[in-house]
DNA sequence: GGGACCTTTGT
DNA sequence: CAAAGGTCC
């Protein structure tokens, strides 16, 4: 009888770059590649990542040569049902760190998995940077970034020669058929699309990235996010081509603080739903009502925040600027709670990620690590001037002002059509919430004595 | 333990 | 150039 491995893909939907993979080969003489459809996560997700999750899983079967298991069911049933059926002895998987992956991998094992953990989605796997003066994880971001860099990362490991795979039964490929609404728009799926996207900004963006990132008109951050997400590309692979100027640097940054994110969130998995900081939790927001139902329906009469709200619903995806833009407005100018805005960024983005979504909204919100000062509230129509001088990020998403030049787009009320094709006026004065926000944060600090009946 | 330091700013 | 307060070493 043949030695038999599963490799279960679950966040790492490539061939290259794999550990786990790799591993699952060398130890024995056939694979079982495996891919489990996950109600709980389905549920979650919206149909922009659904369809992106489907057209990946498309790409992965290609590289395999056709022979990937997709399986509906409860991962403890399909993996026993596969094991028994093969005889394999034990499922291959890259280690998952965030709560909900790393529960469910523990229950699996605790059922009678025999699990196998190789590598994972990140350069440093969470928990291994810690302070070397007492082993505790770092709570801000540049000392954890030196830190990390000093600790470095194993070289890229090498593509498969061969995949000896095991080939399917018709009734074991539940490809989802997951369709893109009409009119949306998705970046295409899967390990080839995700190296052919790096090459292009490696050439175009890569060495502008230090002030090109910023610009959310131009194409000059690299689009890798979603690749990352479903690991279709390994960090590993990015950072072995990075050198030491400026602009890499930076880019290796933005790398790191995805990693930086995963840390925290491995070593504090409350703050996925709860306050990091735990007295914002006794801060004064408002209900969710109307101005809520207009920020997420990019109608809030402020043209950056509904440019980007609408790239959100459209394409799955928002430019990092323009992402703390809407996070900020939202907290600070309509003082409702992170939460409403991270639920409605899971539902929409392709490249939803946990930790870094829970934890970028808490550092805009100011209740974070390292987060931003909560006297910082953004400007959203002076950040539009500076970030799309040319108005035309704004002009794309929100054509009631395409008629508007760069000089009134981010200012319709000065024009005198501002609103002549239908834009919503602004739904609140941002200099006096401004103010609110700070009141509130103010009710809330560090040096004030608490409301015993708290 | 004291001093340097801290992504992404506003006016 | 002003704006806390915590973290790091």
């Amino acid at each position: 009888m043949p030695k038999r491995n599963i490799i279960w893909f679950r966040r790492d939907l490539r061939i290259s770059d794999h550990p786990a993979l790799l591993e699952a080969i060398q130890t024995s003489d056939e694979i079982i590649a495996l891919f489990i459809l996950d109600s709980k996560l389905i549920q979650h997700s919206g149909s922009k990542r659904l369809a992106y999750l489907a057209a990946s899983l498309r790409a992965l079967d290609e590289s395999l040569n056709n022979k990937l298991h997709v399986m509906v069911g409860e991962q403890v049933e399909v993996l026993q049902e596969l094991m028994l059926r093969y005889g394999a002895t034990s499922v291959h998987i890259s280690t998952e760190y965030e709560p909900y992956g790393a529960r469910r991998d523990e229950r699996v094992e605790a059922a009678g998995i025999p699990l196998v953990r190789t590598g994972s989605p990140y350069a440093v796997a969470p928990g291994r940077v810690v302070k070397a003066s007492d082993a505790t994880p770092y709570k801000v971001y540049t000392p954890f970034y030196r830190a990390w860099r000093v600790h470095g990362w194993r070289k890229p490991a090498a593509k498969p020669k061969t995949i000896n795979a095991i080939t399917p039964k018709d009734t074991d490929r539940n490809f989802p058929d997951w369709k893109l609404p009409q009119g949306l728009s998705i970046t295409p799926a899967g390990e080839k699309a995700a190296l052919a996207r790096w090459k292009i900004f490696q050439k175009n963006g890569l060495n502008n990235y230090n002030e090109g990132r910023n610009l959310a008109g131009i194409d000059g951050t690299s689009k890798l996010s979603a690749h990352l997400k479903w690991g279709e590309i390994h960090p590993r692979t990015l950072l072995a081509e990075l050198g030491e100027d400026k602009d890499h640097d930076t880019f290796r940054k933005e790398i790191a603080w995805r990693e930086f994110y995963a840390d925290v969130l491995f070593n504090n998995p409350h703050t996925e739903k709860e306050y990091y900081a735990p007295r914002f939790a006794q801060m004064r927001y408002d209900a969710p009502g109307e101005k809520f139902e207009a920020w997420k329906s990019g109608k809030t009469g402020y043209p950056f925040v509904d440019a980007a709200m609408r790239q959100i619903v459209q394409e799955g995806w928002m430019h990092n600027r323009t992402r703390m833009v809407v996070a900020s407005f939202l907290v600070k100018d309509l003082h409702l709670e992170w939460q409403l805005g991270a639920d409605f960024f899971m539902e929409h983005l392709v490249d939803f990620d946990v930790a870094s979504n829970a934890h970028g909204w808490q550092w805009t919100a100011g209740s974070g690590t390292d987060a931003s000062p909560y006297y910082r509230v953004f400007n959203p129509i002076e950040q539009g001037k500076r970030f799309d001088a040319d108005g035309a990020y704004t002009r794309k998403y929100v054509p009631e002002l395409a008629h508007l030049s760069a000089g009134t787009i981010h200012e319709p009320w000065l024009h005198p059509d501002g609103y002549t094709h239908g834009y919503s006026q602004p739904i609140v004065d941002h200099a006096t919430e401004r103010l609110e926000s700070l009141a509130r944060l103010h009710e809330i600090k560090a040096d004030k004595p608490q409301d015993p009946r708290a």
